[in-house]
DNA sequence: TTTTCACCCATGTTATACCATAAATAGACT
DNA sequence: AGTCTATTTATGGTATAACATGGGTGAAAA
């Protein structure tokens, strides 16, 4: 089971190395490759996150695209070929690479956004008030849905 | 079979502790989380609770919407993000962090209320109010809803 | 040679696992 | 029916281990 929850804000040392939270690394610890992938989010100043599997059904999922359309070739480029790689060292850190801190507009603190299957990658400031204006935004909407699977 | 029935009050210690009902415990017992799941109602001053469970196949649910869709973000916001994992200590008991006492306004008396496949933490105050004017709305609306499922 | 990066160790803080007590419930036996 | 006992539940406190964070060292790359 992949899930990932809550908010946790950690530093950024000066080698750019921040902590991932325990209970993230506790999410990926099957998977094939032992650290995060993240790419520039093309909405918002945040930097997707996730782990490899669910990169690789991303990947399938591109597919729903005619193979070489224009709208494919975005997409790939703005998720695969944007994306980095970052393992964690032997305490569950990773290094940001400069051009993801740029685009979250990363100084110092970093918030790590639990969203279900994935994870976003903040600076906390902007995180905050993003997360005020959707809170917002549901309950204006007054947004519902269903709930899917077996009544457990 | 996981079924929350029922309301109990019970203390919030000095560290933010509280036992959580045996009954709702049971039903928590299969989970592969041994704990529960908060979050901050984007209606109501309280929070809703459920096993961890339900908030996967919640996740699995919101994959309904496009992935990166404003929809998708602001509902992962209000739900992911904003919830708390709180592990049962040996005899039962959740911390509550402060953040989500706060938006209940939870004191020091806590009243976990069931509903149904969900729970809902109040200050027992508030629910009594809350309570007495959902029962008003139900008795003028004359509310009715068909039963599904085999007629066990 | 210089720089970068992965790996290793040290430390303070905080959370949580553990232990002890008290209240309440249920059951058994008189 | 009443009382005693055993078990579950709620509550309070303490100690230990996990975590985040900082720094240092050696190997590999530029």
């Amino acid at each position: 089971m992949t899930l990932f929850l809550s908010t946790f804000t950690n530093k950024l040392d000066k080698k750019g190395r921040v902590s991932v939270p325990a209970s993230f690394r506790l999410m990926l610890g099957g998977q094939t490759f032992q650290g995060i992938v993240g790419f520039r989010s093309y909405k918002l100043p945040t930097i997707e996150g996730m782990g490899i599997d669910r990169m690789q059904r991303l990947s399938e999922s591109v597919d729903q695209f005619d193979v070489f359309s224009e709208a494919q070739d975005d997409l790939t480029a703005a998720i695969f070929a944007d994306a980095q790689m970052m393992a964690f060292d032997g305490d569950g850190r990773v290094v940001v690479p400069p051009l993801l801190l740029e685009h979250a507009k990363i100084k110092e603190a970093v918030a790590f956004v639990g969203r279900g299957a994935t994870f976003q990658i903040w600076n906390p400031a902007l995180f905050e008030q993003h997360q005020q204006e959707a809170r917002k935004r549901v309950q204006d909407t007054k947004a519902t849905f269903k709930i899917w699977g077996n009544h457990a």
